[in-house]
DNA sequence: CTGAAAGCGCTTACAG
DNA sequence: CTGAAAGCGCTTACAG
């Protein structure tokens, strides 16, 4: 592959020009500029990244940190991502932390970070206060999405409220004995989503007058399986609750599936409602609060974007708040009373 | 950050001793690389992967060719070819290609991985000739995973084989009337596993004496969605099929989804299999052949990183075939028959 | 076993 | 507007 010094011979000038003129800068005659473009083009000449990178010391390459890219929700935060960083000249570092939890001290370390990137998005992780060191040490901007995980800008959804609403849309419904399944990460997988999810849950129940015995609040991991082992755990009961909110409607999908088996109607025997407007929702007729989640991977990495091109950090007040919306599908309807 | 120099200076010895001890070359004496490691653990040294891959011509960085990461499918072989990468301290640069056409150009370039990466992992795609070329002249390994689409070495499994195997299945269970829903990629992404499914399904009707018209075959896109419309406009026909095999689990259960709109019971009013084994088959009750999705990641991952370790190309003979599985679920059963 | 020096291929002040 | 030269931070023959 051609160098920069091949070009410089064929277009008549010095090295120096021709990077001036390969990216643009300002002061280069035009001629000039046309005469390197074409020479350039001649010899297939594309610039070293590797090089450039060492000289000016950008990689134009930007980390996402995952937890684990087969989630629905993970593998769009990252498509919309990607594409927005893809369509500014910048490329994807995936650093998947994986199911495993070896796995998750060999991706936020100075090894695999140091000079790598220019910029770190984080996918829903809650960092441990070394690996929040690193990154500010490495003085690179950061921004989160879903939670505020240290001094960086954030974009997420409002999850006590998305918690509330759900729980209010139970309640509205006629519900009064409702269960929370809720995730609970791997313990190397720090949410604190299933958390504040929780939290709006029990606002909203309280808020009503309502109480939450121990035995309402189930933890999952947060895939169909879990749902479904929480829901049968939960539906099995002597006396089983009117109705669920989980934490996601893969878990949702879980429960449904749980009261298929278990010959409950949904959703006059059960309902349920998550979060996400997941893919496949429409297909459960689940009713849920959808959330934009490729938006909210564009949206991260057009703040990194802003950050990278006026060369400063992401201002750490930075947070953006996505909207979300009830949908009401058939998983959910009047429930039934039990007696006092 | 500091700097091969500074360990050097704090060592005691030079830049090239340092270099050698840190990457455990051998000849360095024991003592003297005890003092260099302590000086670069002090330091918290990290060597530049910039300057070193400028010097070495090595990236550590394998790029990762992928249509769309939503896909469960795709989403899995990336899981797991990029845990075998990074436990081999190799980086994932992921390549997704979207749902745009114009992306598509942008990522099997040479402005892309011209010098950026070591080797390449091409999942499903199947490449243009100009981009054929260019891995070609970029002269380093590269596995495709599902399909061969050049003269590199690929992971997958019998498309053909499965296809007729999930066949021979409904016509085992008395289906003779039945209709293949596959895949139809977005023009720009041009899948090869469509056409080599509906092969072994014309295969095994064929084999068995039995016709299969036009309107028996319907394209779809690999979505849930592209299923049910499929599955709409197939059950809504005067005589419907009694049985569908789909080209892949997320079309089946969209054609479930349909049947049960459509007020058809499954499986005496209609039989459905797919192809996956994906994470939701359990919920839908569907029948399929299993097919092991981040294992083929993990195995394509495998023979990159032997060709890396040998410095060679991979061989180009290079076929690794992963079994496949049927799995009886409750969505086939023997079918109705429809008189002459 | 170790070091001096060249070289990887760019970018960037600094002069002019 | 353009060029000569230094420098980015490593690795790698080549000597010794």
């Amino acid at each position: 592959m051609s160098r920069i010094e091949d070009v410089a011979l064929a277009a008549g000038v010095s090295t120096a020009t021709v990077s001036r003129a390969l990216r643009g800068l300002p002061k280069v005659d035009e001629r000039t500029r046309e005469r390197v473009l074409a020479a350039a083009a001649r010899l297939e000449y594309v610039a070293s990244p590797t090089a450039s990178s060492l000289a000016s010391g950008k990689t134009r390459v930007v980390g996402v940190v995952v937890p684990y890219v087969t989630r629905w929700y993970f593998a769009n935060l990252v498509a919309g991502a990607s594409r927005v960083l893809r369509a500014h000249g910048y490329h994807v570092l995936l650093l998947d932390v994986g199911e495993n939890g070896p796995g998750r001290s060999m991706v936020i370390d100075r090894q695999t970070l140091g000079k790598r990137v220019d910029a770190v998005l984080v996918l829903q992780l809650q960092l441990h206060d070394i690996e929040t060191e690193l990154l500010h040490q490495l003085r690179i901007p950061v921004v989160t999405v879903g939670t505020r995980a240290g001094p960086w800008g954030v974009v997420r959804i409002d999850d006590v409220d998305v918690a509330t609403t759900a729980t209010d849309h139970l309640i509205g419904l006629g519900h009064t004995d409702i269960a929370y399944v809720g995730g609970e990460p791997a313990p190397h997988l720090d949410f604190v989503t299933p958390t504040l999810r929780r939290r709006g849950f029990e606002l909203a129940m309280e808020g009503h007058g309502l109480r939450v015995p121990a035995r309402r609040l189930i933890t999952s991991d947060w895939t169909l399986r879990g749902g479904l082992a929480a829901g049968e755990r939960l539906l099995q009961a002597r006396r089983p609750p009117t109705a669920v909110f989980a934490a996601s409607d893969e878990i949702a999908m879980g429960v449904l599936v749980a009261a298929r088996r278990l010959g409950l109607d949904v959703p006059s025997e059960l309902s349920v409602i998550g979060i996400d407007d997941h893919e496949m929702a429409l297909a459960f007729d689940l009713t849920t609060i959808r959330q934009p989640v490729p938006e909210q991977g564009e949206c991260a990495a057009r703040v990194l974007l802003q950050a990278l091109a006026a060369g400063t950090d992401v201002d750490q007040d930075t947070e953006v708040l996505l909207d979300t919306e009830l949908v009401v599908r058939g998983s959910t309807g009047p429930g039934h009373h039990h007696g006092p």
